[in-house]
DNA sequence: CCCGGGCGTGTAATCGATTTCCTGACTCGC
DNA sequence: GCGAGTCAGGAAATCGATTACACGCCCGGG
């Protein structure tokens, strides 16, 4: 593959005016045209591994990602993955799948990379590297979820809006007892995603007891049909369940069926994060979307920000309700 | 960050002694432990750009997929991330979103970053950087699709025992108008999946017309979804029907639910690729099961082989029939 | 006693770019 | 016609590692 000095060299001219010329900086026309002859002839393309070690900067950013068979991380990998893209930056991605081991050993060679930023959704709360990426210096923004004890701005939705309008739709609609089914401990935002919803309930005079509020040992299918058995089987059975995650809505749906319960009319199923498939189930699911691709845009952004060495705040977007069908509501789309 | 300077300063040696010390030659034990000590002290790791600049080897490969959203790709890039890491390679993931222009965008830029190797399952068979890569001497392996005309080994699935059993399956359960959703023309897959479950279905007397087979415009649930329109509107409408993709699976079954039609007492729907969700779909979905971990695997192990410079073959893994409850049968899983 | 072979280690070249410093030519004004 | 200012472009340092080569030391054999 053809360097600079062979560019050089056929062009009748330094290195270091080949350099200038590809990069805008003084020359003149007629040298200009012959250096870029001499690139177009020898097809040069300048070593991006080169020029990061002189300059400093590798142009590439880290994603660490908690899960990225989860189609709302797929979804949110692949937007930050455009927006890094198109500023031209170039994009890492390293899937955790929810261990706090592998995600520590994706940031150790991210880092070893020299990557000019690190973004992370962080599995668990308990991350040694982060704190020590967030310690050496390394421009960090947390994706989706907060980490206690690192100081790095978080990019995230909020539901507020959402619940609100979610907890009016099932006033609405009749639903008296709801339950949540809720992110295991250690992931803060299924915690705020309950008590948001606790709060927006209340408001209309309807009750969440700690009994019809179950944690999820895990963000997966398996676990939210444990936790929707064992809502089936309370004296008082939910006649509406929220699930904070896509994933456990799934398994929920399934413990319902297999049951022969049927959604809505014997349960009403709303999950949070709107994936493409929600409106290709049977009956399409209610879902609180959260705005995927803006929040994969504004988490570059941020990082790029203090890549420059600015400061950049946290960022919260609002997530909205989509209502489909899994309420007993016709569906809006 | 400390470099091998400040090592070997610290450590009172001159920084060959480190490199040697951390790449296993020579040195004895008084001095080795002496830099071991300060790279601990220091928190020194080395620098992976410097050393790719220096080594010619990045241990980095690139992986450029037709469409990261689709969980058949998500699967895929995900087994290929882990692969790649476990033999210390990281990997720098490409969407093209079916687009020729973006991937060649990303092969540019990979080129650029001098990758070691690279992976594509190629959207659309009319890429110029392909050919340009292949000639430029980059390890080059095709992932899922061929692409006429590039001379490079091609990892992917074959379907000839799953449709055989497919075909035996329907017939057994007295399906006697089968139809198939085509890959739009340009992946080559589709009309080899067409043409092996023609034949599969002959061995059992059972006619495939070209009126029902017909091609998608693209991968995505709107193509299938049309078609499946086509079909059900012929005057013989199918009482079986194949999508040779998941996504174009998902717009066919909104397609059957629309007319009040039912899976599959009114017609039986069968996808290729198991993605997860299949399973909860209701019914669950009978599905042609691609090898996704495996395929991920044999990709990377076929790279690096070409990476080493040696000589490496295509390779062809094959597709299983996952029995479920769309064609009639109960489940077996 | 001297010479040669091994072995551990240091010096310096190297990878391919960017960038600082400097030289030389040309222009312009007095 | 000559000094000052401008500007294009070359030489060389630099980023942080690896590695070829050379050197010095120790040991054993003649």
């Amino acid at each position: 593959m053809a360097n600079i000095k062979d560019v050089a060299e056929r062009a009748g001219v330094s290195v270091a005016t080949v350099s200038r010329v590809l990069n805008g900086r003084s020359p003149v026309a007629g040298t200009r045209e012959r250096v870029l002859a001499a690139v177009a002839e020898l097809g040069y393309r300048p070593d991006a591994v080169a020029r990061a070690l002189r300059t400093a900067r590798t142009r590439t950013l880290g994603l660490v990602i908690s899960d990225l068979r989860n189609p709302f991380f797929t979804e949110l990998a692949d937007a930050v993955e455009q927006e890094a893209r198109r500023l031209g930056y170039s994009l890492i991605i390293g899937n955790a799948g929810e261990s706090t081991r592998q995600q520590d050993d994706h940031i150790r060679t991210l880092l070893d990379r020299r990557i000019d930023g690190l973004l992370v959704s962080s599995a668990g709360t308990g991350s040694a590297m982060l704190r020590e990426a967030a310690d050496a210096g390394t421009p960090l923004v947390l994706l989706d979820r907060t980490v206690p004890g690192v100081a790095a701005p978080c990019v995230r939705a909020e539901g507020r809006a959402a619940l609100t309008e979610l907890a009016a739709h099932l006033a609405a609609l009749g639903r008296r007892r709801p339950a949540v089914i809720v992110a295991p401990a250690g992931t803060p935002v299924g915690d705020e995603r309950l008590e948001l919803f606790r709060a927006a309930l209340a408001a209309h005079g309807i009750a969440l007891p700690p009994e019809r509020a179950g944690a999820s040992p895990d963000l997966r299918p398996e676990g939210g049909r444990q936790v929707m058995r064992r809502l089936l089987d309370l004296p008082e059975p939910p006649d509406a369940v929220l699930a904070t995650d896509n994933l456990m809505a799934l398994g929920a749906l399934d413990e319902v069926r297999a049951r022969g319960l049927r959604v809505p009319s014997d349960v009403a199923l709303v999950a949070f994060d709107d994936v493409a498939w929600f409106a290709h189930l049977d009956p399409p699911l209610t879902a609180v979307a959260q705005p995927t691709r803006a929040l994969g845009e504004a988490a570059v952004h941020t990082l790029l920000e203090r890549v420059e060495g600015r400061e950049a705040p946290s960022v919260l977007l609002p997530a909205r309700l989509v209502k489909r069908r899994s309420c007993g509501e016709p569906a809006t789309d």
